[in-house]
DNA sequence: TATATATTTCCAATATTATGGAAATATGGA
DNA sequence: TCCATATTTCCATAATATTGGAAATATATA
């Protein structure tokens, strides 16, 4: 539950669930920091503070790569956290197997 | 997008994932204010507040029953959550069907 | 109408979060 | 080592959220 309000409270803010959306989109390989504040246009300062947050959450996984640190969507947890809220919403109700997406099974 | 962000906070908090489980789990008949705040053992102008919060992010529903408020959980919300945050997890991943749960169809 | 019960509003104190500029730190290449 | 680039930390400010006691409101029954 600890993580799943983590979860929900990173992603409860506009700023940073553009900046998931977009690593999500972006895939496996996700985007370097810098990249992210250009393309949102977010100040880098305003950006690290929310990568931080994401991460933090483990929404989010970082990796250096030279000089770049390259952020990508964690579809692990972001899969833990759909099945947190669809247990939670289909307690006593006949749900069919609402399973998830994005299984780690990819690439 | 923003219909998710306000779901999306609502959630994020201890209390009112509480409450929110407490009243999926009653199912659609819901629960009158005072019995939620006994149950959970909340100072009803905490449990007001709280509610206020669910109830205006849309993820609970208040009927008025003689002189109880009952408070239930708004499935169809929490199905269009569970869309949202799926669809947005799911880009470019080929995603089945990711069917979601507590339809309607109920009662 | 008077009374008991249920719920909300009001309020003030406290805590948490978001923002971005400027300075600090890390990294790789010349 | 020195320089340029990438990213983070530090800081102050402003905004927003959480809490619960007490008073106010609504509703049903006698």
């Amino acid at each position: 539950m600890d993580i799943a309000i983590k979860a929900l409270a990173a992603l409860a803010q506009e700023t940073r669930l553009t900046i998931f959306r977009t690593l999500v989109q972006a895939g496996q390989s996700g985007l370097p920091a810098g990249q992210l504040a250009k393309e949102l246009n977010i100040p880098n300062a305003t950006l690290s503070f929310h990568l931080k947050e994401l991460t933090h959450a483990e929404l989010v996984i970082a990796r250096q790569e030279s000089r770049f640190i390259y952020y990508s969507a964690n579809f692990v947890t972001m899969n833990a956290l759909l099945g947190y809220l669809t247990e939670n919403c289909c307690i006593e109700i006949s749900c069919s197997s609402a399973e998830v997406c994005c299984d780690e099974k990819i690439s």
